[in-house]
DNA sequence: ACTTAACTTGAACACTGTTCAAGATACTAG
DNA sequence: CTAGTATCTTGAACAGTGTTCAAGTTAAGT
C-alpha cells in the first residue's frame, strides 16, 4: 500500500470528527451489527477504550452519526411548488439520507426514539402542510405517518439487504411474498407518500380543532 | 415460593412449545436485548448449548417468536363494514399484535424481512382493498405503505418505551419534540392509516375484470 | 522548566452466540 | 428384560462484545 490513510488512520491526536468519519466509512464497510468499539478503534489504531474519552458510549457516538446522516441532504425549497410536492420532496430527500448510509434507518430511528437530534427533517416535511392551513393535529398525524412509513420502509428494506448480503434469503422463489420492497422501492415509497398527501388533501382546510371528519 | 414454576420451569423434557413459551414471557420481563440465550436456558434449568438441539440459532427462533405474536390476534372478518373499515381493523389488529409483547415491532420486522413468515397479517390488510376492485399495483403500495407505517410507529413507540425504562431519556422538556408518539399513539397511527385509505378512495378503480363495487 | 489539561494505553470484568464431544434419558423392538 | 436407537442434555471451550480504570504519555500555556 503507497497509501498509508487506505484503511486506518493515525494523525496524531484525533478529535471526534475523524472518529465519525472513520465511523460512518466502518459503518458502510461491516454494517451495523459489526460496527464494534474494538473494530473502530483498530481502524483508528488506538485502544478501544480510548473511543470513551471522545464519546460517553457507543449510543451517544451513534446519536452523532445518525446527525451527520440526516443532515447530509437538505434540498433547497421552491415555494413555486405545491404543498404536495414540497413535502413529498423533503420525505424522499430523507428516505435518500436514510439509505446513503449502511443500515441508516436503524441508526436514526434509535437516536430519535432517545430523544436526540434528527428533528430538523421532520420540519421540512411538515413546513409545507402547516403553511397550507390544515388543522394543527392533522398536521401531526400526516407528518408522523410520513416519517414512519420512511422509517419502517427503509428499515425494512436495509435489513432485506443485510441478509442478502450475509447469505441466505429463505424463499427466494416466493416472488409474491417477497415483492414486499422489492425492486422498485422507490417508486412505492412515494406513492405511498402521495397516498398520505392525496388523504390530507380530502380534509377540510379550516383550523377548527375538532373537525371531526371519519373515514368517507 | 410456593409455586416452583414462577420463574423456572422444569418438566423433564422440553419441547419447542416450552421453550417458546418461556421465551416470550422472559421477552417481556427483560426485553429483547437482554434476551439472552443464556438467560433463556437459565430460566428453563438447562444449560445454553441445549436450546441448539431445539433452534438452529437464535434468529430463528425469533422467527418462531414473530409467528406467536403476528398469530396471536386475528380478527372475524365483518363483510358488513365498508373497505376502509376491514382494512383499518386488520391494520390495528396488527398493531395490538405487536404491542402485545415488548420490542414485538423489532421481531417481526427481523423475521418479515428474512423472508419467514408473518404474511398472514398481510392479507387481512389486502384482501378488502383487492375485493374492492382497485388496480394491483395500487393495492399492493397501499398494504405496504400501511403495514410499514404501523411497523415503524410501533418500532418507534416501543424503541421509546425502551428508553424510559432504562433510564434517561433526553429532552423530557422537549414536549414539542416528544410529541412524535405521544400519549395518543392509538388515535394517531389509526389516523394515519385512514389518510392512506382515504388517499386510496380518490384513486379510480376502472380496470379490473372482477370489478365488482358491492360495498360503498 | 513546570504545571495542567488533553489524550492514550493495556489489562481486566462480566457478558454474548455458537460449537462440540461426551454423557444421560426415554421409547421401541427382539 | 435386555439391547439399541433416537432424543435430549451437559460442561467446557472459542472468539467476540461494551465498558471501566489506574497508569502512562504527549502537547500547550505560563
Amino acid at each position: 500500500m503507497s497509501n498509508p490513510d487506505a484503511n486506518s488512520v493515525k494523525l496524531g491526536r484525533l478529535n471526534r470528527a475523524d472518529i465519525l468519519a472513520s465511523a460512518l466509512q466502518l459503518l458502510d464497510e461491516v454494517g451495523l451489527p459489526d460496527l464494534s468499539m474494538r473494530r473502530l478503534a483498530a481502524k483508528l489504531d488506538m485502544q478501544p477504550s480510548g473511543l470513551y474519552w471522545h464519546f460517553e458510549n457507543k449510543q451517544t457516538l451513534f446519536a452523532r452519526l445518525s446527525d451527520h446522516i440526516v443532515d447530509h441532504i437538505l434540498p433547497e425549497e421552491d415555494s413555486s411548488l405545491t404543498w404536495q410536492e414540497q413535502s413529498l420532496i423533503a420525505a424522499c430527500a430523507l428516505r435518500d439520507s436514510l439509505l446513503a448510509y449502511r443500515d441508516g434507518a436503524e441508526i436514526v430511528s434509535s437516536t430519535l426514539a432517545l430523544g436526540l437530534g434528527a428533528e430538523a427533517a421532520f420540519d421540512r416535511i411538515r413546513r409545507p402542510l402547516l403553511q397550507s392551513g390544515f388543522a394543527d393535529d392533522l398536521v401531526r398525524v400526516a407528518t408522523e405517518s410520513i416519517v414512519f412509513l420512511v422509517l419502517g420502509q427503509v428499515w425494512h428494506q436495509q435489513q432485506r439487504m443485510a441478509a442478502d448480503s450475509l447469505g441466505v434469503v429463505a424463499g427466494l422463489a416466493e416472488t409474491t411474498s417477497s415483492s414486499i420492497a422489492s425492486a422498485n422501492n422507490q417508486d412505492a415509497l412515494a406513492a405511498g407518500i402521495a397516498l398520505i398527501l392525496s388523504g390530507l388533501g380530502q380534509e377540510s382546510l379550516h383550523p377548527q380543532p375538532k373537525a371531526e371528519r371519519k373515514i368517507n
